[in-house]
DNA sequence: TATAAATAGGATAAATATATCCGAAATAAA
DNA sequence: TTTATTTCGGATATATTTATCCTATTTATA
């Protein structure tokens, strides 16, 4: 479904989130231990949020990642799939072909569309507040 | 969503099909040009279906790829999707979680329950059959 | 039985995704 | 202004997926 730097981009943004509700920047070192990750590979996946601005870098010492925690609740889960995975798995034929519309569906063109609209659904309706406060209640968890 | 072999199996598949209804058996140089992939690779996951039993093929003269036309309305996308990309589509975390139930869930293991649901349904209730039936009819289509 | 036509399957190549390494640039604080 | 700390970004390595090639095996028919 997601690519692997993907579910890692997700992950890093939920621990930061986390952190940036008590003032606390973040490094990839931390994030990688904390939700089991490559390090240096995930450090290239927070470059991205960043180039896309879903996340905050400030560098130098002291420095590290973060979020505004005001706007927490207006970023969405579909943001960083996005910034990560681009937008195929939204625009994209599930059966790969160039041009797939009503005009000229593919195959399952029809019977996807229900699967594809509850993905989109599911992400543009999810916050990365809603996200991390389950954490922070242990509801949830960023590895096993 | 799917792999690339998984999307060339269904598209493959769905040609089979087809030509199964009128009693002949296609070759994967007929099959690669309608469905427009490339054809060794194609021939690969036509093997790996026959193993799994999704397909049936003839060696030697004559031969070729078929599907039993009775069979058709029994054989679900579900069958195909399992033997090309394997259930993790099904039973993996969204996040991938080594470990993720409803015990110890992953951040979007609840909102992504619909999803997987719901595409799950797609793939169980959607037959070669009915595939092959749209195909026939002009309503979709197996290439742009 | 010989031949031609097909699939089966191993070996290899190319492309992409995942992962690592290291020096450059930025920045806070001493 | 120097130093320690930290992100940035290019180069490279590894793993996986996608794709190609070639030979072996099977089988219908002449």
């Amino acid at each position: 479904m997601f690519s692997k730097a993907c579910e890692y981009g997700i992950k890093a943004s939920i621990f930061i989130a986390i952190n940036s509700y008590e003032g606390k920047r973040v490094s990839p070192k931390e994030i990688a231990k904390e939700i089991n990750s490559p390090q240096a590979f995930t450090a290239k996946i927070l470059q991205a949020l960043v180039r896309h601005k879903v996340i905050n870098s400030v560098k130098g010492a002291y420095g590290g990642f973060e979020v505004n925690k005001n706007e927490l609740k207006y970023i969405k889960l579909s943001q960083i799939v996005k910034a990560i995975d681009g937008d195929n798995i939204y625009n994209g034929c599930g059966l790969g072909l160039e041009k797939c519309d009503e005009n000229h569906p593919c195959p399952v063109h029809e019977k996807f569309k229900n699967v594809r609209d509850e993905l989109k659904q599911m992400l543009e309706n999810t916050s990365l507040e809603d996200l991390a406060l389950d954490i922070k209640s242990g509801v949830s968890f960023l590895k096993a």
